[in-house]
DNA sequence: CTGAAAGCGCTTACAG
DNA sequence: CTGAAAGCGCTTACAG
């Protein structure tokens, strides 16, 4: 096992120093392209990598960003929403066109991540996500915000929270999906998911919802909004328990995609019809929501502009400028679920 | 803003040297328990935390893995396999429990992924995700065996390949959602699945598909088998293909759950019925594969044994200890798909 | 355009 | 049990 090269055993071998070995492996306009060409080539030779280490250290800097999915704990980690795994993805690429690593974490497996990050200089910044309980970490974030730790959160908009929140119109979304379905005749509605400040983006979404129904004239009904979490089994389980209560509005209106495919798991072994005789809608866009049956009408969330402005955004805060919250649009993709047409 | 806090910092506050304060800090028994403490009251006091950089750079290691995962490419980024999200979240777990960063990477975002994380001392060791296309990278990986870097690859079993491989037992589930689809009565099969060693885990499983039909005195039918990528636009556009050609088997052995949710659209769509006119079963056990409608039967890889088989398996390579491929085992999870009966 | 030297913040062998 | 010192492998101000 050979011992790794470092940068005297390229100067070494090029017979020059090593400050001009670490000047012509960063492409300094300063050293001769002859030198740099040589430089270069040994280098390749010996498969030389620049020790991140030992870089870093020198540069005070770590060119990485932490990601840290914070979610609804769930008895299995399979148990991912998809969304976030776009997004994970998307900023992934983000961070890679921006010449960062990205570090990845979970919040439910180390409790004392909104301190290791930045601190050990692992990290430059850090990127939250999730639609975990919005209380639970909110003192986190003030406590981020006094450290002066750099993030940026995935989230609902609201001036109020620490730090700053990229995310999308989250009340345009619910707006916009309910204004579809009373457009298509459905009078009785029920939401589906939690709707209050523990989730904030939810409760956007419902207040949105809301709204539309009140400028039809439609008196919302308290009673057939039903808290969820962002998975299956809650939706099947709260619409199951709607179901069973007698209820049968014209049309449910999910809080997320997974909520939706609970909830039309639960209508049809209710021995009844999606859309037929309940409508039902997503939120997300969720890779699967075109194969589901039938194919289910949802709010997309772009996720790719998502990760690119959550990106952008930290390392403007990383390289000491300004950043702003930003509110992003949706998009309604219309399919089959919400009884529209052919 | 003040400068971050460093070990001297400490000491100069605590009256002691430097050298003391990184043995307490790392409760070296050497240092009286007194000591101790008030070197740990007086960091935590400070928000101190020992600078990540400059400790991996004097001990020669980054106590981090990398985490890379090939796909065969898709216009989208969002799309990709829940199954290996799944295997993302207990690596990340099972990386997190042994003290270990965890740096994740797209292949298709760099092209250079074969040679950037262990060289550079940014990762301890690299683990390798994906359903791509084996010959594609092949070559790399016998370059990382090369250049001695520590790796491990999730994938199929093969004696053959370079570095050490973890999987399924491909070759028995294949063999087992036959077999449960013969005792069901089906007597025609579809395989919808890459059946070459470009794709080495579906092939396997397809060899254990024909294996159990070949042990039940049927002839596999050759034109029957159509290949796919482990996308559901790929199994659908298979399936659509198969269908339009007048083809009507009794089931379809998909080698993914997405390919089978894409097969069911198809099926759904050619006016047919799942699983009363054929019957389709999957692979993997995703968290949606419950929600299908019909629900699908599959064949369920454990990602959390995976996950934790995979991550001890690198640091006993990291470590210089021995590790072995290993061959784990596989479920098969009976759902409505298949036309078993409630 | 190039080199000698300092220093990033730790860990650890050595000496006491 | 504690301290002074070397050194991990770089980057970069300084001098030429």
């Amino acid at each position: 096992m050979k011992a790794k090269a470092t940068s005297f055993d390229i100067a070494h071998m090029a017979g020059v120093s090593q400050s001009t070995v670490s000047r012509a492996l960063r492409d300094s306009p300063l050293v001769n392209q002859e030198t740099r060409d040589k430089i270069k080539a040994i280098a390749r030779e010996l498969n030389y990598k620049v020790d991140k280490n030992a870089s870093n250290l020198r540069q005070q800097q770590s060119r990485t960003l932490a990601l840290l999915l914070f979610e609804d704990p769930t008895t299995d980690d399979s148990l991912i929403n998809p969304f976030f795994l776009s997004m994970l993805g998307s900023i992934t690429r983000a961070s890679a066109q921006a010449g960062y690593d990205l570090l990845v974490s979970f919040q439910n497996f180390s409790d004392d991540w909104h301190a290791d990050y930045e601190d050990t200089n692992k990290a430059d910044g850090i990127i939250l996500l999730g639609y975990g309980d919005y209380m639970d970490y909110r003192d986190k974030l003030t406590k981020l915000e006094e450290q002066e730790t750099h993030f940026v959160r995935w989230g609902a908009f609201d001036k109020e929270h620490p730090g700053i929140s990229l995310g999308c119109d989250n009340f345009q979304g619910g707006y916009d999906v309910t204004d579809h379905l009373l457009g298509l005749g459905h009078r009785s509605f029920a939401f589906i998911g939690g709707a209050d400040s523990r989730a904030p983006e939810f409760f956007a979404r419902y207040k949105g919802h809301v709204s539309a129904l009140q400028n039809a004239g439609i008196t919302p009904q308290k009673d057939l909004q039903r808290d969820a979490i962002s998975t299956e089994e809650s939706g099947y389980a709260a619409v199951n328990a709607l179901l069973r209560e007698g209820h049968r509005p014209d049309a449910m209106v999910c809080a997320s995609d997974l909520i939706a495919i609970g909830a039309m798991q639960a209508i049809n072994e209710a021995g009844l019809t999606v859309p037929d005789d309940i409508a039902v809608t997503g939120y997300d866009d969720i890779p699967v929501a075109r194969f589901t049956h039938p194919a289910l009408t949802t709010v997309k969330q772009n996720t790719t502009l998502a990760g690119e402005a959550l990106v952008e955004n930290l390392l403007r805060l990383v390289n000491g400028d300004q950043a702003d919250a930003q509110l992003m649009p949706v998009e309604l993709v219309i399919r089959r679920s919400c009884g529209a047409p052919e």
